[in-house]
DNA sequence: AGGCAATTGCGAATCATTAGCAATCGTGAA
DNA sequence: TTCACGATTGCTAATGATTCGCAATTGCCT
């Protein structure tokens, strides 16, 4: 099942001194099967289902840990707080629309093209990477005409 | 100088409404002129400098706005608060050592592809954009080899 | 010059994330 | 299988960054 493959997979991934617990693969399978971009919370959420006597701080303490391992991206919106997603991330990028928050997602090969650049150039190991482009979507590109962009609203 | 040239430009393309204050432009003239990232704190130190009465809520109103008219870019790096840099940002990435939070900066073409890609295949108006890859510098990837990465320290 | 909405400065919220610490628990050795 | 010890957890209490609320100012248009 999903649990046993996860365990594998991180013990498989873990260094020597670190352990493998029921929190932390709980929180990893939350994270995989979520197909997309999750918060903390609502990963403590959907986790609290499971185990509600898991913490807050648990959660931020495992994300922290699965970024540092690789097995996680952490993505950075037009928000304060940050979005996770599984890695590999299949080589899409963010489009985060500034006004509505939207986030479009999309395919392409380039962003591989730009960490083999990387590899090639630079004494620097990448294990994640992000490309995130803003502006506005359609929708409120149109309302944005008549509204004029009040700065807060 | 500096000032009215920092003035033309903001006014130019303020929207109706919006004013032109003595705080606005001081706020961007020392956002182009610094030539790098720079944090909110550090946009304020300097600001104060010139303006011992000005506030960190204006700073922060400024930056808000600025990234709204697409003037300057923020930066989110391996960090909990954010960096900023005027536009446009000549086509550059960012690699962030997530041991030690240096910051490589270097050119690339292939990030100008990408907005094409978007502007031909999506009805999205594409005002910036980042790309960051995140990973280990040399020195701390040697260190990485004997430490053998503690989560805190 | 006069009027008024936009902007500023404060100080007090909020929100996300981290720290401190005693109680537990996973793991590798015996 | 049992033990021992360090890694991890769950609280709760900090931090740190950013935003809010509001009265006092001040651009900007007529
Ligand atoms: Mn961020
Ligand atoms: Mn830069
Ligand atoms: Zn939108
Ligand atoms: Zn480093």
């Amino acid at each position: 099942m999903e649990q046993d493959s996860s365990a594998a997979y991180l013990r498989a991934r873990s260094l020597p001194g670190q352990r493998v617990t029921p929190q932390r693969l709980l929180l990893l399978g939350l994270i995989r099967r979520a197909q997309g971009h999750v918060d903390a919370d609502e990963i403590y959420r959907r986790a609290r289902e499971r185990n509600p006597h898991i913490s807050l701080s648990t959660v931020y303490r495992a994300l922290r840990l699965f970024k540092k391992m690789g097995l996680v991206e952490e993505l950075h919106f037009n928000e304060e707080h940050h979005h996770y997603e599984v890695k590999p991330p299949s080589q899409h990028y963010h489009m985060v629309c500034m006004e509505c928050g939207k986030v479009i997602e999309f395919l392409s090969p380039l962003i591989g093209r730009i960490v083999e650049e990387v590899n090639r150039e630079y004494d620097f190991t990448v294990t994640g990477g992000e490309v995130s482009l803003v502006g506005y979507c359609q929708e409120c590109r149109s309302q944005e005409t008549r509204t004029e962009a009040k700065l807060d609203e």
